[in-house]
DNA sequence: CTGTTAGCGCTTTCAC
DNA sequence: GTGAAAGCGCTAACAG
């Protein structure tokens, strides 16, 4: 009942072989015998099955594409704009390739049944976006997946996160979270501010961790006092900033500043600043990170380091197939730009 | 070289059939003999090959979601939601399936080359969401698309958009965009608001349509009335949603009210008002539509209309499973809530 | 409950 | 430039 690329070849009067030549069209074939056959697939309405060429060819088609969480549109930015470059409809004949989404949920092990999914599918890449989990075991785990995944062909990138070891292959374009954090601080210490609350993200997270890393490392360049009591770990949601904020704020209501581990938390951060009859940046000044589209808009604008997502993105899904050349030693650091708006100001008393 | 089913067969001592089946758990197989061929599989470190399943099962474990755009938090929210319950890791054995995002980017011939490729795929469902484009011959072109992947046994289910002719067995949980946009605009009305303008999205989109005939409905109604000069079209982005109104302020200063065509366009429209000197809502009120995350987080808070994509994604994902029984006649429809916030107040003049 | 037997539909050497 | 033939690795009747 479905047609099948021998029926094509029958229509066409040529064998399967010059079929599947012409479809894939990585073999030469006399113009007029393509032209019948492509005549052929139309008559017919011939769609080409993937999993058996997969299954025939050892590879298939498909690019996974490893996210935290697909509703955050950090990783949606980053997925599509891997997406756009992994030639799906509109790129050049015989690219076209899909993009397999799966959502981790930040979850270590749903990241290891995900690689061997897509192992399983026989993925032609992989792209892994986003921090990754701090655990050795873990960490060694996942490494261990990813060389197994090379092996089978299938091309690794990581974007967003910190190199993998060596022998895995992978490349890696990864977000200078220190250095972005260290500039929001420093930015916040020149404009005199002395006390300030730090909204961490999830514990053993890499971006957790060099986001913070940055913080504290502007604070110690600059003398100025750190304290443990104005440190909070949370989610990276706007609840957790909210709820984030009126803790910090309530051990210590001297706080002149609320440093966000990204955009969303701190759009959390500030109603928290405002619920509490607070002004920003008057009373208490807010930054976050990411530079998501949201944050111009937020009342008042947010101060904030840009990503670059959409092109790291993009460069990423270029690198996973093969269309651009892989970074000097396969790691490429992409820095972030600090926004400075109108969420951030001098402290009061200052 | 790669471990393949024979292997582990021979391993457990039993046939090929008989690892199929412990695999796939859909037969009975004695205990022990499944602990016997699991073992053999851990030992092996074997992963089954997708392809070839699915090349002889003629169904594989993916299943496609057609979004506008990833990066938009709206088909974010959906397609994670959807994700979760087509059984990803976590899900009972077995049922493993993947999400093959497919971004459109609202283009009509990217979802049937998407819609092509799903059926190249043997994909066991494809959910399609948010509004469809309104053009006679894609209609019907995407109809008998649909119709070709149901006769192959590829579920179809339609989430945020219009039903699709009834022999194309797709099952439709529509958004009721229409009320939605009658409620925020009645709204307005209550409140005292006459002179309003409507920032729509792109033409030829059923969301665009329905949600401006929502408005006029209400304007109609209640005897308000309508000029042609008070409605502009745009992406549904910050960025048009930024400029219509400027355009909308142009064309008529006296405006008391901007109903925007979603929450992206209206955090876009609150911009444009802020900056030409107008205070939200005393002089002029700004509704949204969707409620994404960011709305309540707004300054002052979006009025807009709450529509539940999370519960709408997660349930079109187990009506795609199979999981849930689909609503009756295949059609359900899912209103929206009003939800009331500081952007809109009465007009000053009123 | 388990083994045997055919393919599923395509790609790919290897000849011609 | 094109054809023939041999699988790719798995599932699904059908027996037993």
């Amino acid at each position: 009942m479905t047609v099948t690329l021998a029926d094509v070849a029958a229509r066409a009067q040529v064998s399967p072989a010059t079929v599947s030549r012409v479809l894939n069209g990585n073999y030469p074939v006399a113009a007029s015998t393509r032209e019948r056959v492509l005549r052929a697939v139309d008559e017919l309405d011939y769609v080409l099955n993937g999993p058996a060429s997969a299954l025939a060819a050892a590879t298939s088609d498909l690019v996974g594409i490893l996210v935290n969480d697909i509703a955050d549109p950090f990783f949606g930015i980053m997925a599509g704009a891997i997406q756009s470059e992994i030639g799906g409809p509109g790129g050049r004949a015989g690219g076209e390739r899909l993009a397999v989404v799966c959502n981790t949920g930040g979850s270590a092990e749903r990241e290891l049944t995900y690689l061997t999914l897509l192992q399983r599918q026989r993925a032609a890449a992989v792209v892994l976006t986003g921090g990754a989990v701090e655990n050795t075991a873990h960490a060694e785990a996942v490494a261990t997946k990813l060389r197994k995944l090379a092996d089978a062909g299938t091309k690794i990138v990581l974007c967003g996160r910190p190199p993998a070891p060596a022998d895995t292959d992978a490349v890696a374009l990864t977000f200078d979270n220190r250095g972005g954090g260290q500039q929001l601080t420093e930015h916040l210490i020149g404009l005199g501010h002395r006390r300030m609350g730090y909204i961490a993200g999830p514990e053993e997270r890499t971006t957790t961790r060099h986001r913070l890393e940055g913080h504290r490392a502007a604070l110690a360049a600059h003398g100025v006092p750190d304290n443990p009591d104005w440190t909070v770990h949370g989610r990276y949601d706007r609840r957790a900033g909210y709820e984030a904020t009126l803790e910090l704020l309530r051990r210590d209501p001297e706080l002149t500043a609320v440093v966000a581990a990204n955009d969303t938390v701190a759009l959390g951060a500030c109603a928290a600043v405002r619920d509490s009859g607070l002004r920003i940046p008057d009373d208490v000044s807010v930054v976050g990170f990411d530079d998501l589209p949201f944050s111009i808009d937020a009342v008042p604008a947010l101060t904030t380091v840009r990503l670059p997502l959409a092109d790291a993105g993009a460069r990423a899904g270029r690198i996973a197939m093969g269309r651009e050349e892989a970074p000097p030693g396969g790691i490429a650091t992409i820095r972030g730009e600090l926004m400075v708006r109108g969420s951030t100001g001098a402290p009061k008393n200052s």
